[in-house]
DNA sequence: ATTTTAATGCAATTAGATTGCATCTTATCT
DNA sequence: AGATAAGATGCAATCTAATTGCATTAAAAT
């Protein structure tokens, strides 16, 4: 169940398997990184309609087939969950690494820490991004 | 240091005290929780121009006078900085609580813990945001 | 008081995201 | 397979956040 095809995905979810949702799914398992909405859409654009990329992207977050990490700038990236993650709950626990010179978003293997909340506080999903200068980018920035 | 009035901090940080300056630094810090940028807007808009607004909310942050936390939705809020941030450094290194139904952003007492960055990433500050329930709204939504 | 320096306001523009509706496609049911 | 129901797509329009250029105005320095 680790690494399913783009259409077992849509079975077990009981999506319709269209063109556009395969596209999607197959270019976003592809990254090694998380995908963000501008990257798609400049690479999906000729053949999936803005609109209907946003709704594939939203119906995968609610379904536990995505999950959404928005960076500092407020843009929107994408990446494959676990197979833990499902439509009720997200256990997207590892670490992000959001790069500030070519904003890509890494996903680390750092699990996220058991994190204390207050009192009163009912915490359902902790997003934890860590933003600096990525491997490539520290290379490149020091020649 | 830790309350300095809006005059003595644009002093600190060689900034003109101009009334619109003064307006933005009254309005966040009378707010409890962290301020969204279109609340302040609201709440400005009447006194100070929408472009201005963004140019003194990004001078202040860039100064370490404020920091921003980006929610869930991609929305910039605003919160003052304790004294230990500067324009070199941000020490905002508590925990923020986003609540997903009201939108409101908490900063909570819980420091960020120390993270394992995976070697070759150079991380130069970390968001810790738990998103769910604030202390008010489980109060509400329980009725 | 004059000059320098920088901030503000306005108009226009860019970009991300959403909504309503008609059309088309997938899946279901004879 | 063919008809039908359910739902996904594409298009047009709209909304909101954010940014840029430029003329005007205000604050600080002399």
């Amino acid at each position: 169940m680790a690494n399913a095809s783009p259409i077992d995905i849509l079975k077990q979810n009981n999506l319709k398997h269209t063109k556009q949702r395969i596209r999607v799914l197959e270019d976003i398992s592809a990254n090694a990184t998380a995908v963000s909405q501008p990257a798609l859409e400049k690479k999906l654009g000729k053949e999936i309609d803005r609109v209907t990329l946003y709704r594939i992207l939203n119906t995968y977050v609610e379904k536990g087939i995505l999950h959404r990490i928005v960076d500092q700038n407020g843009t929107a990236n994408y990446a494959i969950c676990s197979s833990a993650c499902s439509a009720e709950q997200h256990h997207d626990e590892h670490v992000h690494f959001n790069c500030t010179n070519c904003n890509k978003v890494f996903c680390l293997a750092t699990k996220v820490p058991e994190i204390n909340i207050t009192e009163g506080f009912k915490a359902e999903a902790i997003s934890l991004i860590a933003y600096g200068i990525c491997k490539e980018c520290s290379k490149t920035l020091t020649l």
